[in-house]
This record gives structure tokens, C-alpha cells and sequence, in this order.
DNA sequence: CACCCTGTACCGTCCGGTCGGTTAAGTCAT
DNA sequence: ATGACTTAACCGACCGGACGGTACAGGGTG
């Protein structure tokens, strides 16, 4: 009775979420099952389904944590900037290097089990669509830079082909030039 | 266009993996399973089972018949065309424009059970990815003109925001023109 | 009948969710 | 300050249904 016990998190749902990421990302989105998550995240189940009532509302959490990081990035990029939208879309690709942690991931793990529940992200991509329109005068121009930049995220998130280390940088160099040239 | 049926195994199969694309589509790709793809394609599931021995055979067929599907546009563009990968990508992508029949589906529905099962979409487009660089004088324009391909997939995949028709048709536009400027 | 396919009953396992605990940390009246 | 009570957080056995897969019995065509 020597060591004090670690103080625990007041609350483990962030624990469960990265643990629900980490079987997707490892196992596949559609392994993401309670029993897995408990399992993984060092809780019992029922301590997992104390903090997230259902699956369903697991599912959601992960998304909604994924849209505060997002909104968090957005909000991050300094007000100045021409294309902060853009910009900060990137940056929360970006910011992933690890894809061990990558919030996306919350996507595929959603839309596996039930496509609606993507519903919020849906409305915050549009308007995050149309900003990015008005916010420069080639607005189909600034709709390609954020098509790239959704297809850099899937490719990664998927582990698709997205070239090697250097490959990768300078197309981040690219997306960044292309970005600042829009105005 | 005639509906040639290239020599398949079984004759069924086709109906059955629209089937489970439909259901991927509507309900999730881990809502896939084989006596709900049974029911959809009018079959029982001993009838499914006979052609695709387990689930994971399902998912690789899913998968196959996107890749055959996936050279043959690469093959049907011109020989001529300086681009022709890249062109050819884009062609897929285009070809489901009733997000329906998108084959891409395959890819959420494999990930979502066996993130494995995307080797084979990894070699062919690590395959790609080389002779898209390889194609073009400035190899980072063409990777970033391949992301905003992979990007418009999967937006519309997800059913993400990617604009109105009229938009859609532009950026479509764009993305062929600076194609073609690739040289 | 042989062949090729289809239909269905069934089995073991897994999964989501429920429910009755348990433990630790307060709160409070006495 | 002590015992009674409450609450927060978590545990894990259990249940019913769904799922992947097997076994086998048709069925129609040559």
C-alpha cells in the first residue's frame, strides 16, 4: 500500500475514443464493438456504456470530438489569412502525422455503422464549403485546393498511396503555395 | 453502351454485389451482411453463399470488380493523351454519377471489415501514383490533381459537401483543363 | 440420373444492451 | 466524529437477437 494510485481522469471518454480509434484504424471501422472498446481501453463494459449510454452514442462522440478539434484548427489559423478555411482544413490534416491519432477516422467508424449520424459533419463541411468559395475570387480554383486536401486526408487515413516522405512534403509545400496564390 | 459481361465465375455475382453496395450505400458499409445482401438481391443466402463461399470472399469480390472496372477506364483512355492515368482516374469517378452504382464503395466496405483487404487497391494505386508522376514534367501538380480526384471519390462517397450541380460541373471542368495543362 | 444451382433449417459465436452489484468519495444530522 | 445515506463511477454476469457458416434437401434442364 506503498504507491499512491495514479490519480484517474474524471472522465475516460477520451480514453474510450482513442481506444475506439485505435481498433479502427487497426482492425476496421466495423470492429468497434463495445466489448472491443472496454477491452482496449482498460475499462469494463458496463464503465464504458456509463460514459457512452449506447453504440450509437459512442459513434457520435467520436464525431463530435473530431468536429471541436476541427472547429479548434479553424479558429487557430490567424484571422488575417485569405483563405483561413482552407488553410486550417489543411492543418488539421496536417496535424495527424501520427495516424494513430487521427480524428477521421471517426468518419469511416460513423459511416460504417450508420451514414445519418454523419449528418452534423455534412453541415459543417458545407459551410466550411462555402466560406471557402466566397473567400476567394476563383472560387472553382479554391474548390479543387479543397478537394486535394480532403483526398490528402482519405489517402492517409486509408493508408492509400500518397508517395513517399519528401513526395509528400513538397505536395504540402504545393497546397500551401497554391492556397496563398488564390486570392 | 451493351452490357458485356465479362466471363465471371458465377452468373449471380454481379447482382449480388450491387446489392451490397445498395446496402453499404444506404445503411453502412458494416450493415453489409449476408443474409441482408440475400434479401436485397432476391436471392437466399445459401444462393449468396454459393457464389461467395464466406463474407470475406463478398468483400474481395466487391473489391475485384472495382479494380477490373478501374483498369478498364484506364485502358479506355486514348492512347495519345499525355495524362492518361490521371484522365483515366478521373473518368471513374465521373462514370458513377448516380452515387448508387459507385463502385468505390467497395473500398468502405472492405476497410470497414478488414483493413487488409485493400492491399490490392494499395498495389494498383502505388502503381498509379508512380506512372502519374511519371507522366507529368511537374510530378507534384499531378499528385495534387490526383488527391483532388481521390477527394471528390470520396465526398461523394460520403455524400459530403461538394456544391451544387452547376459547381460541380465547373470544378469537373477545371480539374480536366488543368489536366490537360500538365503536359 | 447428373449436374448445377437454389432454398432453408440449424448451430455456435458474438454483440448490444440490461441490471443488480461494489467501491470510494462525499454530505449531513446528530 | 460517527454512522446513515447519497451519488458518481464502474463492474461483469446475463439475455435475446443477429450473424457467419454448414448441412442438406429440393428443382429444373440436358
Amino acid at each position: 500500500m506503498t504507491a499512491q494510485v495514479e490519480k484517474q481522469p474524471k472522465n475516460a471518454s477520451p480514453k474510450i475514443l482513442g481506444a475506439a480509434r485505435a481498433i479502427a484504424l487497426r482492425e476496421g471501422a466495423g470492429k468497434i464493438t463495445i466489448d472491443a472498446v472496454a477491452r482496449k481501453s482498460g475499462l469494463s463494459k458496463g464503465g464504458v456504456l456509463y460514459n457512452f449510454p449506447t453504440k450509437k452514442a459512442l459513434l457520435a462522440g467520436l464525431l463530435d470530438e473530431m468536429l471541436a478539434e476541427h472547429r479548434k484548427r479553424l479558429a487557430s489559423v490567424p484571422e488575417g489569412h485569405s483563405s483561413r478555411t482552407l488553410r486550417g482544413h489543411l492543418e488539421t490534416v496536417l496535424q495527424a502525422r501520427s495516424t494513430d491519432d487521427d480524428l477521421s477516422m471517426a468518419i469511416l467508424a460513423v459511416s460504417a455503422s450508420d451514414p445519418n449520424l454523419l449528418d452534423p459533419l455534412r453541415r459543417e463541411l458545407s459551410h466550411d464549403v462555402e466560406r471557402i468559395r466566397s473567400d476567394s475570387q476563383d472560387d472553382t480554383a479554391a474548390m479543387v485546393l479543397f478537394l486535394a486536401i480532403q483526398g490528402l486526408r482519405f489517402q492517409r487515413l486509408l493508408r492509400l498511396a500518397d508517395g513517399d516522405a519528401d513526395q509528400q512534403d513538397a505536395v504540402i509545400d504545393r497546397l500551401k503555395d497554391m492556397i496563398d496564390e488564390l486570392e
